[in-house]
DNA sequence: TTACCTGCAAATTCTTTGCACACGC
DNA sequence: GCGTGTGCAAAGAATTTGCAGGTAA
């Protein structure tokens, strides 16, 4: 898990430069950023890299299973190394999308499946609010 | 309650059929319609409308808390007259979106207000799988 | 060479905005 | 008549796609 160049080969894809670096651009930090923020962050490191390079490869990611996309509603996507299904908490006003730890264990997920009918992939839980920084400004 | 023309009212808001028929046609539907097909259903009734005015009155509605905006991942937003807040399914094949009984009571956001300092406004929880008749297609 | 990948630019989709006309009080 | 609301069209933003050239095995 740890060498994400083995898993693209054993994928049958080319581990590129690019593609390491928004997946370890991911790994690396705790913010959740948009696919332009990636872009922005990376353009000191490869100043030639186009917006559809980082959309293709975090398409790419997602599909393979080593990131996940995660909507938080406002604007645009945001992408998260960690593929567990984990909570998060989304600022309102400055947008920052953070982990929670997940306090309720949601074995929901079997009882919806049961009660539903629905062949179950995946969840997602969001919370909406102030951070402390942004709502002490009030 | 009941009588959205006089909620709107109140709210120093003029009650036209246009925002009537918006509100009335998301009270009625238990599906969660996107702006676009909202537009759609309602172009036999007002052949004049316009989608910019869906947009506008699905603002204005959400703002005053007729109605909640919901951001499913997929395309674009669509909207409840349910303002509780309730956990949705949403079929990833044919993105149809819908209300699921809370079976877990999510007490969690007192929880977790408490442990991110957090000013907590509101959460999400989605479930996103295939609905009964799109996974008997497999 | 061959197949895959990148990067540019154009296209697409969803949503918002500006503005002029229309309507009700 | 005035203020608000509507509808058209254009703008804006996020994302996707087509294609030509580049690169690595």
């Amino acid at each position: 898990m740890e060498n994400a160049a083995l898993m693209l080969k054993k994928k049958g894809i080319k581990a590129t430069p690019q593609r390491l670096a928004i997946y370890y651009l991911l790994k690396n930090t705790k913010s959740h950023p948009s696919a332009d923020t990636i872009y922005q962050e990376l353009s000191s490191q490869f100043p030639t890299m186009s917006l559809a390079t980082v959309y293709k490869t975090l398409d790419l990611l997602t599909k393979i299973g080593l990131i996940q996309e995660i909507n938080v509603g406002e604007d645009s996507f945001r992408y998260d190394a960690n593929t567990t299904s984990h909570p998060h908490i989304i600022c309102l006003k400055c947008k920052k999308v953070e982990d929670v730890e997940d306090y309720c264990p949601l074995d929901s997920l079997g009882i919806v499946a049961e009660k539903t009918n629905y062949n179950i992939v995946s969840q997602q839980l969001f919370f909406y609010g102030y951070c402390p920084e942004c709502n002490d400004g009030e």
